[in-house]
Formats: structure tokens, C-alpha cells, sequence
RNA sequence: GGGUGCUUAGCUCAGUUGGGAGAGCGUCGCCCUUACAAGGCGAAGGUCGCAGGUUCGAACCCCGCAGCACCCACCA
């Protein structure tokens, strides 16, 4: 089936040559392929040394947009280091992504009944080991279809036994120098993953709840007073009521008690600082176990904590009532006692920042347990210095100010979590609780006979480490660190870091830290920070919207019921489902057609401007497809008109005009596309290869090249000049877009390779086109905007007019200049079949030619179009009218700034001459464009 | 509570040191012209969020306001 977005063409594609469209299908595939099996992505480049790291997708992942994104951007800074000799790595790898992946095979064995615990820790991390064996390759395979040139044979996981070796020694080397301890702390606890939580790994989002205002009466039986929660449930655990020291209204129920109501137990009236006299009633109940504030509140005052919940945040009091009960039910079981016993003052409706797990959506409980933690303060203070000197750069630059604001407030980082899937902590007690770090058991078994003489019972840490804890190590892990390798010190300090800004605090900022600590120097010198990818909408693309894009799919296509089967199926909440078929079905009626991989790269590069985030839209991909199948009938157009007999070495000194015009726009093209790319500007590298491979190249130079080589009276030197000119900027603008466009410009380079004298097998190592390699001719340049003037003229003429495109017209060009004149006999078998002109009649202004004429202005030249019966006289007024009127305006406004002395004088001179020359134009156009409808006017 | 970004054509976005408002898509008109109808040619369309200020001159610099988005933070 043809999916398409345009109604059907009349002539159905299998009566058309398919040559003609360009078929991505056709070719990506085999071109990886070849690349791969050619190890064409391995460094090899004599220059400096380029390396990108890529952020290690989760190994059971898949490609979404924002990869596909961020692997465009990066293959082609790759690409283009690598053509411009630099000896260029994209380092490969994946991350095992612990909890991530552990919750992935959990829920694989949830529906088969089974927990983990069924099978035991070893048995289990066996099952995620397979299932990385399974579904580790999708992303790499999807990597590859993305063009992305990385180093596979240096692919690297982060679980690969040297990066664990990594892992340890960077532990046990920070725990030696105290920058690692453990403790008992509040930490964030995930009651359904039963681990503690970063704090980065903690989303808060207002939600509605309630305040409750409860009574607890005083021990003295002379009243109450009241606090107010958001958490009623805590009071089990509350020790103390705390009020403001300078509080008039509590100041003499300081040091009085108050009964704490179901538990019998009665706590102090404390007095504090932290407490904020306007907020609810001014007292407020202390819960050291289950609030980090009052934890903090608590320590000042010398309180025992009290827990009062289990790992799943179920009540754990035995013998109290509410024992056992999940804290949502004894919530509302504590709230009905209270009420039963008169000791709700009032129940307000108030809306509450609610802490809940990034991977779980539970609700995250401030839990007291043994963990470890990074001391991160010490390490930090290097990492803020490095980017305050300069030597990594943000960009755009104002991601630093982001940086520096988390850098200087950064909190001990815990590192360790109640899983399975991870790297385990390399920590070894004995019976007595003591401590031992080393690298292995041995090591550790060693440490501890130095305490006691002899060998005693080790038990290894249960705990794994966070996964961003290995990430940290990335950039130097991958290159071999611990050991001092060649690849380490050739790739070392990386080159730039791209990444979305989402993962500046997990990541960016721990690598900072952690590759200065250990691999003595900064792990990137510049960190490239992307947009997220949205949906046309802006919305965030999400599983639960229904609204995600699949690269795949716009690579490849997809047939609507196959995509609305994709974005409904496997729901959290099935009841969207319909929605979102309604939606997908209105939004994509015809599903969504193949649009090849190039073109989803050379849309997404364009999209990159800095500092947005993208939507992402299909009306700009299927542009972009569309510019592949020009080039690729461009080039068809240059093969047929060339041989492999002429070769393509571009002429040093062309004598044609055409020819030294385009290789002047060539070479200000090659450096305007360079230094965009030097800036991480893709959208202007779009911009500017875009238009001139379509409106330079395709729409002025191949047309005049065809007019040239049809013509009995160009010399074939001349004609071999045109066609060398053909292939030499075909092939250099191949080469200028392959680091956005591998395939297809891969495809078409091979294709025209008899044609050219390089040796090389593919462009991937070509060289990069450099602005110096073509030579520059202004005058040639201004000879053709001249000619595009005229033409232009006639056109709009035509245009204007409704004359039928086929239609050869008439012109007569007025000028009294000589260079018109000149240009005009110069250029004349040019001129007239690209404007369609039958009869070109040159004349000075003195003649005026007999008979009605349309009139369009090119700078001194006037162009006539004789009107005949072709053309409207009304029309053609009311052309020149709206002209006029144009032309006035703009006039006006020249005056009034010429006529203001404060601009002439204070204005810079050149500014003010710029102006003088326009008014002059635009005056003696309005002049020339008045006596022609004067003229039509009297002839009629 | 603190911070950041955004607001320009119907839509998505560019706009480099302040000096004649741009692109792609969409729309309208004429064309299947031998590379390409996934095309060619032409055209229409903008009080640059609002209100001030600086300046000879502001989409751009400064102040304020509004709307949208995001980040950080322990206010019960």
C-alpha cells in the first residue's frame, strides 16, 4: 500500500519510472552495513584527536525522539571531524539502567506470578543478565538505523567487568579518603521498590490534599492546642509540639506536655526557630522519623526518632491498633478516631507539593535507614572551578548559571539502593558490624586479619549502587581507566558533551566531578545542551498521552491501524485508549508515510536551535524528504548530461560566467556552513545548504548549465568546462551535507564516482569542502543577480498576468547604461530561454517603442513586455499601481529620515549615504513606473 | 519562595555588533516545460505580546506588566 499525506497522483507510481523518486529503502541498509563491515567508523584521521562519549542508553531500551535527536546531532559532528582528517571516535556503549531494568523483569515475572524473591537474588540477576541477551541489541540496532557512525568494536557496557573494576576502585579510593561513609540517615524511600532514592530521583508536583488541624490536649487537662498536618497518620510518631520561641501565645506552655492522642504517650511543648508563627495555628508537631525538617528539629533538641512504618510504609507498631495497616488506611482510621473523640478542630482543603518516585509514581516516604552517601561538597568545588574558568563551556552558555546554582547547594549524594541489578557494593562485615572496603573479597578478607589476626566470616553489602554512579565514570571507563591506555590518553579529555538539560545534575555535573578527581582533568571541554523533543502540540511525548513518535516509524512509515495498535496498547490506564485512538486517527488519517532516515536527521538538525525546546512537525520532515528527491534528481540530471570520460576536478579559473558564479557562491557557502557547524548551529547549516543545493544549484545553475549545453554556439571547451562544473559542485555538495545526510549522499557519491579522480571508496573519509579550495568572482556574481533580476521581472509579469508558463513572449529592455547594454549582449542566449522570451530587443529611453506595454523595473533597466492581446490592460494597472504604492511607501520613509537633520548629522555617514542612494532609486522608479500608467492610460 | 526560557506571517521557527522584517510548511493563481508534480513559475500574508524609556533610529538595549513553559527549594 502507498501511504501518503497528498491525494493520489492521477498517473499511478507504476506507470512512472521509479527512478526518478528517490527510495531510501533501497539503500540505507546495505550502506551501514558496508561502512560496518569496511570498519569505516574506527579512528583513523592523522589530525588532532575528536571523541564524543554517547550518553549510554538503557540496554533494554529503545530509540525514542529525543535519542534520534541527540544521535543526529552527535554523528554529525562525528562525520564531520572524521572528513575533516581529525583522528575521530565515537565512542559506543549501554548502561544497565538498575532500576529501570530490574522493574522490567519484575514485572515480567509479576505476570508470571512470581516475585523476585520467588527466585532468589543470584537466579534473578541470571533472568536480567538474559534478558539483556534478548532485547540488548534493539537500540544498537536502532543506532544503526539512525546512520549513527560509532565505534562498535569498542562498544562497552556498563556492567563489562572492567568497568566494574572501575566502579570499585573509584569506591574504595574515595571511601579511603572519607569521601565516602556510611550511615544511618533520612533518605527517600520508595515503599514499592523498598530503596532508598537520590534526591534527584524524587518528582514533587502540587497536588490537592487537606491540612488537618488537630487537638492535643495538655497534660496539665487546662485545654489544647492545635497543629496542623497534611499527614495526620505521622502523629503516631510525633515526639514533641513545637512553637516559636518568641510566640506570645505559647510562650508559657513551653516545657509543658501534652497527651499525644491513641497512643497514650505524651510528648514536650519545645520552643524553635524553624517554626513559623503565621502558618496555621503557629504549633507544630514533631515527627523526627518521617519529616526531614523535623528530623533536623529533632536532633537540636535531643529526640529519640520514632519509627512508625515498615519498608511498605505500612503502620509497624506492634500493639498499637493501626499496626499493619498501609499508611493511606490508617490515615483514614486515625482521622475517624480523632473525630470520634472531638480532636478535629478543622479539616482544610489545601494543595501540597507531594514527593513521589521517579520510576514508581509512589509516594516517596522520608525513611530512617543505613545507606551510603558521596560527601559531595569536597569534589564539587573543583567542578564549579572548571567551568568558571573556562575550561568547559555550556552551550548555550546560560546552562552554567543552572550549574553553578545546583554546584553550590549540592546536598551528600546517596549512592546506595535496596536492589539487585547494579554494581554491588564493595563492602565486606564481619559479625561485629565492622567495615571492611576493598576491591574484592580477598582484599577485604585481608583487612579484616590485620584486625584480628586471623580469618573471620565476611558478609558482602546486600546494596547496589545507584546507576549514575557508573555513568559518572563514563567518559574514562570506556577508554580503559584505571589503566593509563593509549586509547585514554589519545581520547581524553573528550570533546564535547551533547545532552539534554535533564540530566545536567544526574549526570553532567558527576562526571565533572568524578572525572577531575580521578582522571586528572576535565572529561569534556564543552557540553553541547539540547531541547526536549515534543509533540506538535508541545506536549511531552509519553507512553500515557499516546502521543509518541517512533523514529522508526518515520523512517520506515506505518500504516494507521498499526500505529493506533502501537500508541493503545499496553496502557496504564486503558480507559485512554479511545481517546487516543480518536486522536492518532484525526491526526495521522492516513497513517504515516516513509520518509527515510536522512530526511528525519536533516529535520531534526534543522530544529536545533539553542536554548527550546522542539516540536516536533510533520509538514518540516516531509520538506525535507522532499529535498532528498531533488537531490537525487539533480544528480540523475548531471549523470545524464556527463561521461565518466570527463572527470571532475573542478576548473581552476572557469571563463564562464555560470560557472565561476557558482563557484564563487560555493566557496562563501563552504564557510558559512563551517562555521555554523563550529557553533553547534545545524539549523543554519540546514538553512544555507538548503537553499543552495535547491534555489542556487538546482533552480539557477542547472537550468543555465542546460541552456549552455543545448546551444550550437558554445564551444564544447566551454561545455566540457559546464559539465566538470556539474559533477565538481554536485560532488563538493554531497560532501558538504554527508555529515546530515550519509545515506543518500553516500548513494549518489558512489554513483558518480567514475566521474571523479579521487581514490577513495565512500565519502565518509573525504575531506570536508574548505571555503579555499574555490576561487571567488564578484563580478560574476553580480552579473547573474543581475540576470535574475530581469528574468525575474518577466516572470512577474507572467505571473501577474495568468500568461500560460509555455508562452514565449516579446521583451524589450530600455536602459541608457552601457554596463545594461553590455550585460544585455552578453548575456542575451541566457536570458532568453530561461525567461521564455521569443524576441529580445535592446533600447536606450530615448526610444519610446510604438504599442502598449507591461512594465517591470530591474534597477536602471526598464523591461517592456509587449501587451498585444496577450495581456490585461486593467490588470496590468492595477500591477503597476500596487508597485507605485509599494515603492511610494518605502520612499516616504527614506525622505523623512533624509529630511530629519538630527539623522543626517549624527547618523554614520555611510549610513547616511546608503539612505540617499535608495531615495534616488526609489524615486526615479516611481518616476518610471508613473509614466507608464500615464502612457497606458493616454493610449487607451 | 528563588531562578531560567519563551511571546515575530495561518502553523513551526530564524533574525548575528541597534540602520531597508526572513525561511520551511500551508494558502491563492498559471503550468505534467525531457532531472525532479515529492516538481516549475508567480503572488498574497506581519501595529515583531502590552505599555514606557534610551537613541537621529529599537524585533534587537533598559524598566514595568501580562500570558505560556520549565527548573530548583524543607514551610507544617
Amino acid at each position: 500500500m502507498i501511504l501518503s499525506l497528498q491525494p493520489e497522483p492521477l498517473t499511478t507510481v507504476a506507470e512512472e519510472d521509479s527512478s526518478k523518486t528517490y527510495d531510501p529503502h533501497a539503500i540505507e541498509q546495505t550502506l551501514y552495513e558496508a561502512w560496518e563491515r569496511d570498519g569505516a567508523f574506527a579512528p583513523s584521521g592523522e589530525g588532532s584527536a575528536f571523541c564524543i562519549a554517547i550518553p549510554p542508553p538503557n540496554v533494554t531500551g529503545s530509540l525514542h525522539m529525543g535519542h534520534a535527536f541527540q544521535d543526529t546531532i552527535m554523528d554529525a559532528l562525528i562525520r564531520y571531524h572524521r572528513m575533516k582528517g581529525d583522528k575521530t571516535l565515537w565512542q559506543a556503549g549501554t548502561d544497565h539502567a538498575g532500576i529501570a531494568t530490574q522493574m522490567v523483569v519484575e514485572r515480567q515475572l509479576n505476570a508470571a506470578g512470581q516475585t523476585r524473591h520467588d527466585l532468589g537474588r543470584d537466579a534473578f540477576i541470571d533472568r536480567v543478565w538474559q534478558w539483556k541477551a534478548e532485547s540488548g541489541g534493539t537500540i544498537t540496532q536502532q543506532l544503526r538505523r539512525m546512520g549513527a557512525s560509532l565505534d562498535w568494536s569498542r562498544e562497552r557496557f556498563t556492567m563489562d567487568e572492567d568497568l566494574s573494576a572501575a566502579v570499585r576502585e573509584v569506591f574504595v579510593r574515595l571511601y579511603d579518603e572519607d569521601l565516602i561513609y556510611r550511615g544511618k540517615r533520612l533518605v527517600n524511600w520508595d515503599p514499592v521498590l523498598h530503596t532508598a532514592l537520590s534526591d534527584l530521583e524524587v518528582i514533587s508536583e502540587e497536588e490537592a490534599g487537606f491540612l488537618w488541624h488537630l487537638r492535643y490536649p495538655l497534660e496539665s487537662g487546662e485545654g489544647y492546642v492545635v497543629v496542623a498536618t497534611t499527614r495526620p497518620e505521622t502523629m503516631l510518631g510525633d515526639t514533641a509540639v513545637a512553637v516559636h520561641p518568641e510566640d506570645e501565645r505559647y510562650r508559657d506552655l513551653v516545657g509543658q506536655r501534652v497527651l499525644l492522642p491513641l497512643t497514650g504517650r505524651t510528648i514536650p511543648i519545645i520552643a524553635d526557630d524553624y517554626v513559623d508563627p503565621a502558618f496555621g495555628t503557629g504549633c507544630l508537631k514533631i515527627t523526627p522519623a518521617h519529616d526531614f525538617n523535623d528530623y533536623e528539629v529533632g536532633a537540636r533538641h535531643q529526640m529519640e526518632p520514632i519509627n512508625i512504618l515498615d519498608p511498605s510504609a505500612a503502620i509497624d507498631l506492634p500493639g498499637s491498633a493501626y499496626h499493619g495497616l498501609d499508611r493511606f488506611e490508617a490515615r483514614k482510621a486515625i482521622v475517624s478516631d480523632l473525630e470520634a473523640r472531638d480532636l478535629i478542630e478543622k479539616i482544610v482543603d489545601h494543595t501540597l507539593m507531594v514527593p513521589r518516585g521517579d520510576r514508581t509514581q509512589a509516594v516517596v516516604e522520608p525513611y530512617l535507614t543505613d545507606q551510603w552517601f558521596v560527601r559531595a561538597q569536597p569534589l564539587a568545588e573543583p567542578a564549579i572551578r572548571a567551568v568558571e574558568d573556562g575550561r568547559i563551556r555550556f552551550v548555550p552558555e546560560n546552562w552554567s548559571r543552572t550549574y553553578f546554582e545546583w554546584m553550590h547547594n549540592i546536598q551528600d549524594w546517596c549512592i546506595s539502593r535496596q536492589i539487585w541489578w547494579g554494581h554491588r557494593i564493595p563492602a565486606w562485615y564481619d559479625t561485629q558490624g565492622n567495615i571492611f572496603v576493598a576491591l574484592d573479597a580477598q582484599e577485604a578478607q585481608r583487612k579484616a586479619r590485620e584486625l584480628h589476626g586471623e580469618d573471620v566470616p565476611l558478609r558482602q553489602d546486600d546494596d547496589v549502587l545507584d546507576t549514575w554512579f557508573s555513568s559518572a565514570l563514563w567518559p574514562f571507563s570506556t577508554l580503559g581507566w584505571p589503566q593509563s591506555t593509549e586509547t585514554l590518553k589519545t581520547f581524553y579529555p573528550t570533546s564535547v558533551l551533547v545532552t539534554g538539560f535533564d540530566i545536567i545534575f544526574f549526570w553532567v555535573a558527576r562526571m565533572i566531578m568524578f572525572g577531575l578527581k580521578f582522571a586528572g582533568d576535565v572529561p569534556f571541554h564543552e557540553v553541547y545542551v539540547h531541547g526536549l523533543v515534543r509533540d506538535s502540540d508541545g506536549q511531552k511525548m509519553s507512553k500515557s498521552k499516546g502521543n509518541v513518535l517512533d523514529p522508526l516509524d518515520l523512517i520506515d512509515g506505518i500504516e494507521l491501524d498499526a500505529l493506533v495498535a502501537k500508541r493503545t496498547s499496553g496502557l496504564m490506564q486503558p480507559k485512554m485508549a479511545k481517546r487516543i485512538e480518536e486522536a492518532t486517527r484525526k491526526q495521522f488519517p492516513k497513517g504515516i508515510p516513509s520518509f527515510g532516515t536522512d530526511a528525519l536527521r536533516f529535520t531534526f538538525a534543522s530544529l536545533a536551535t539553542q536554548g527550546r525546546d522542539i516540536r516536533f512537525d510533520l509538514g518540516r520532515i516531509e520538506g525535507f524528504r522532499n529535498f532528498c528527491n531533488k537531490l537525487w534528481n539533480a544528480a540523475r540530471f548531471v549523470e545524464m548530461n556527463t561521461t565518466s570520460i570527463q572527470n571532475a576536478r573542478m576548473p581552476v579559473a572557469p571563463s564562464g560566467t555560470t560557472e565561476r558564479w557558482i563557484q564563487t557562491r560555493l566557496s562563501e557557502v563552504c564557510e558559512a556552513a563551517t562555521e555554523s557547524l563550529h557553533v553547534y548551529r545545524f539549523d543554519q547549516v540546514v538553512q544555507t545548504l538548503h537553499s543552495f543545493a535547491w534555489d542556487e544549484f538546482c533552480s539557477w545553475y542547472l537550468e543555465l548549465a542546460k541552456i549552455q549545453l543545448a546551444d550550437p554556439e558554445v564551444s564544447e571547451e566551454s561545455k566540457g568546462e559546464i559539465r566538470q562544473t556539474l559533477i565538481a559542485v554536485l560532488e563538493s555538495t554531497l560532501r558538504l551535507l554527508h555529515p546530515l545526510m550519509p545515506f543518500i549522499t553516500e548513494a549518489l557519491w558512489l554513483s558518480l564516482k567514475d566521474r571523479l579522480t579521487t581514490s577513495g571508496s565512500s565519502i565518509i573519509n573525504q575531506p570536508y569542502p574548505r571555503t579555499e579550495d574555490h576561487s571567488r568572482d564578484a563580478t560574476a556574481v553580480s552579473d547573474i543577480e543581475w540576470m535574475k533580476t530581469i528574468v525575474g521581472g518577466i516572470r512577474n509579469i507572467r505571473g501577474e498576468m495568468n500568461i500560460d508558463p509555455r508562452q514565449m513572449l516579446p521583451v524589450i529592455l530600455q536602459s541608457d547604461h552601457s554596463t545594461d547594454q553590455e550585460r544585455i549582449v552578453k548575456y542575451r542566449r541566457l536570458l532568453m530561454p530561461i525567461a521564455r522570451v521569443e524576441s529580445l530587443e535592446a533600447l536606450g529611453t530615448a526610444v519610446e517603442p510604438d504599442g502598449e506595454h507591461a512594465t517591470a523595473l530591474a534597477g536602471s533597466l526598464r523591461i517592456l513586455v509587449p501587451m498585444g492581446s496577450l495581456i490585461d490592460r486593467d490588470a496590468e494597472l492595477s500591477r503597476l499601481t500596487k508597485e507605485i504604492d509599494r515603492k511610494h511607501a518605502d520612499l516616504e520613509r527614506c525622505n523623512a529620515k533624509l529630511t530629519n537633520p538630527q539623522f543626517v548629522d549624527r547618523a554614520p555617514a555611510d549610513v547616511v549615504a546608503k539612505e540617499k542612494l535608495r531615495a534616488e532609486e526609489l524615486s526615479r522608479d516611481v518616476d518610471a513606473l508613473r509614466s507608464r500608467i500615464e502612457r497606458i492610460s493616454r493610449l487607451a
